[in-house]
DNA sequence: TGTTACTGATACAGTTTCAGTTACATATTC
DNA sequence: GAATATGTAACTGAAACTGTATCAGTAACA
């Protein structure tokens, strides 16, 4: 997967309803309104929004006065769990196949695909300490 | 930067040299002969140990018997090292700049770039604790 | 000295991926 | 029924990467 920027406006848009209060449909924020503080396309808010809406942590309705809103307490949101919604992992890349045939290079992308899994597993835990409520703090 | 094999290629070569005990000029390794262990082409290598030796990680000669060595201990190049020579980074994105004159808009930006660079830095740490040495290990 | 072999770099085509946009079917409120 | 919203599909243009070919410079070796 190439560089996204799914996961920093999946962030944006739960604190974005955190701070609006959006704790139910009729609370719901229009994907416009989502975009215009990014700002970006409400068509490209709405691809997160749809998948952060199948991961569990937001409700969205159609329809008049419909849009989004949050499912659980900012507090209890955790960024990993917002990088997992969209899709997202740490990106280093993936390990080449390796030659046939030969031994060191068959050996060796197992252990770098493991590097790989370390490292993308260590900023997972680090994303799980930070909630969206932490998002809307100062400085 | 999108997804890049940059990388691995980096890790495998530098894994490549350490088991072909490539110490010193006169052990030099072709691009050619790294690049078949992969496999890949021969310039994708180049590209890549152009970025190592230019980080001092290894040590390159053109000409008849040229390639490339290592410049330190497997067991003392660490695979953070190895991102950071190849220009990569943990790729979560790069967070929207935030509406102008819209105060959450523009708070918020600023805390998503905290926690990007917050995963980025736990996946180096944990990548500073392997080094090219493992990357031989049996398992 | 001439041949061979290698690096580094540059340039190009093809592929993939993404953001942004338009369009439309569906759903909901008024 | 009109207005407004989501979700999804299709398209465009930009960006990045791989693979490839090519060339100048360099070094070993007969």
């Amino acid at each position: 997967m190439s560089d996204s920027q799914r996961f920093p406006v999946a962030a944006h848009a739960l604190a974005y309803l955190a701070h609006s209060n959006a704790y139910g449909p009729d609370a719901a924020v229009s994907s416009a309104s989502l975009a215009a503080s990014m700002p970006t396309n409400p068509v490209v808010v709405r691809r997160v929004t749809a998948m952060l809406a199948k991961a569990g942590l937001i409700g969205t309705r159609a329809g008049a006065a419909g849009g989004a809103w949050l499912l659980a307490a900012p507090q209890s949101i955790t960024l990993d769990q917002v990088l997992r919604a969209v899709n997202g992992c740490a990106h280093l890349g993936c390990p080449p196949p390796g030659a046939k045939g030969c031994p060191v290079g068959e050996k060796i992308p197992k252990q770098v695909a493991r590097a790989i899994a370390a490292a993308d597993s260590a900023a997972n835990q680090r994303l799980s300490t930070i909630t969206v409520a932490d998002l809307l703090k100062d400085g």
